[in-house]
DNA sequence: AATGAATGAGTCTTCATTCAT
DNA sequence: AATGAATGAAGACTCATTCAT
């Protein structure tokens, strides 16, 4: 009860802070602010958190945690390279939509000032990038994909991503995110070489 | 000439600020740094500028404002939407390799905070996708390429954009843009569908 | 047993704090920093006392009784007044030198702020210079030393008598303190008028 | 004019400060109250000084420097050793009682915490311990004072010299200072040797 | 008696902005 | 137009103290 209760306080913590970092900028959120809205003192955050910048440190890979997992849990069960990328894509927009908070910081507001954050900043696109690029390397293996710059490619495929969720984010998240899975697809598959437009365009009939 | 000191005051603290906006950000830069780097007095900046966000705009605008001009003329001067498109690929890379700073501060920095800032960067995106948006409009039209969402797909080539020229901002600009043009144009262009994988292959050839 | 562990608790605290508030002062130590020192969780020192303030207070009683008592049983076995002021004397040093920490303590730390500190530290300064100004008399009384102010004359064989344990303290104890009992003997007797100099040169042969 | 009033405002603070940090401790006292007291807002004493700790660092070098010039300008003047200790002894006294709180730090305050204080209290206590020491030695080499050891005699002097000047600050300065400097200096002088016990009590007469 | 998580008042310090010169 | 000293509001962080367990 009590390890709850403290388990509860931290992810409550880690969770308002999440939602003011995403919605105004780590710069433009008062560590007041964050324990008003976690229901804490001031100084609690500082128990569980070194500073502010550790605590923006803490959220981030909280999300990207189990982001990740989900991630690779959900392509190892997919049986060739363009499901997985399928799945990748789709499962990849529903991880977003469940969590816009942590969404917006993870796309765009690290990529501010500190060292410390940079550094994790690289580590979560890199982290994002990885999964991409395996899929991408196993599908030029097979011959499914044309042979291209893996690495160059799974940032261009990680920017088209992070665009359509930004979009969506900028929008208020007022329509689903999960509708844009189709389109985006389409784009990433054709650009892949995965499928020759006349193949998509029959599919989408 | 008194004139023409001013105007050169007024560049200095832009691009002071330009500097220090995109290696730092916004927040870890006071504009006592950007006075001083611009040669200028602390209080001069508030000559010309009415507060330090409204220097932040200004630096975007700037930037934006020759960016587009030249981007429009690159293309318009260009016979086709493929030609186009591909145009509109490399002029913008070069443009972004040209002003580094600036770069950033268009790419990143501006993803923040007040609704000021959201405000110029919703319209400097706006800006970049609806040159996109024309070119895929006239390109569906003359059927080079496939039907698409004109809206999503400018938001993705906007994003696999934005992310190779983040990267390369990453590694701080240790190899030269441009190198990234062809890989990022080939996948653009077949994921429009402008043109098969094997035609794609064979060119290369 | 529960009574001694008790004790031992309180002991504990008290002998933690003298070291730190010795070390680093009164207030560059935390309470924290004393619990975990002594062994205890941070809530437990306000058992035993009321506050941080307190716990000094208390730190300073301690060591002023021990050192008190000691110092008058001292001289009480001494015959006369040359004698007794020889051995307040060395037996001060010694004092100091068992208990560095607290030596620290009283000789400087207190001179600080409150008036709950200041009132200790003046009533401590008393009882040392109580002790000199009966040694003071009884030498006067005796014609062993030249009349002087007894009130004024103890001030200043209280400061040379501290300077000389600072010095030590403030050198890492890296010497014994012993060995600058006879030089500082042979000033205050003489300074007292004990003895000529010839008669102290000579029995320094 | 507006150097005056910058002069003006650094002094201002310093002298606040000597004040505040004399009166209640360095640490009982907030760079807000100094502020208050010195006229200024809170931000202009970082102007001058870039933290508190420099601010009174900066308090205490203001003192030591004005007090050992004048110190060493009213030996030079002196024929002789004795004299001279005479004349240090006097003038010690009239310095600590023109400026008070200052006094105040300069023996006690000091005493404090983190490395650099500690270096400027050695500092300082040096400075005034080395201009007695010469004086000894110069006594020693003229045969007007008995052999000693000139480190430990200094510092004896020096503690004599201090607990004299505290004890009147404990005092709220209720009493004239100079009315110590006679006792002192027969103390001093006698214990150095200078006069045999005889002698000064024919010159009391 | 003991714990240690939680509190929140208190402080130093920063920095955008102003304004007298 | 230009200066730069001065302002003072704001914010991160600390730590003595409390209290439910």
């Amino acid at each position: 009860m009590a390890r709850k209760r403290v388990g509860n306080k931290r992810e409550r913590i880690i969770s308002a802070a999440a939602k003011f970092f995403g919605e105004r900028g780590y710069h433009n959120t008062t560590t007041a602010k964050i324990a008003e809205a976690a229901g804490v003192a001031a100084g609690t955050i500082y128990i569980y958190f070194r500073s502010k910048e550790e605590l923006l440190v803490a959220v981030f890979e909280e999300f990207l945690g189990v982001h990740m997992d989900r991630l690779r849990e959900g392509i190892a069960r997919e049986p060739d390279p363009e499901a997985k990328m399928r799945r990748l894509i789709s499962l990849g927009l529903e991880l977003m939509e469940e969590n816009p908070h942590s969404a917006r910081i993870f796309l765009s507001q690290l990529r501010q000032s500190t060292e410390m954050i940079k550094m994790v900043t690289k580590r979560s696109s890199r982290a994002y990038k990885d999964i991409i690029e395996e899929v991408l390397e196993e599908g030029m293996r097979c011959g499914v994909c044309r042979k291209l710059n893996v690495r160059a490619a799974a940032s261009m495929l990680f920017g088209a991503f992070q665009s359509t969720v930004l979009d969506w984010v900028a929008d208020d998240s007022s329509y689903p995110l999960a509708s844009q899975a189709e389109e985006l697809t389409e784009f990433i598959l054709i650009g892949l070489g995965c499928r020759s437009e006349e193949a998509s365009r029959q599919q989408a009939v």
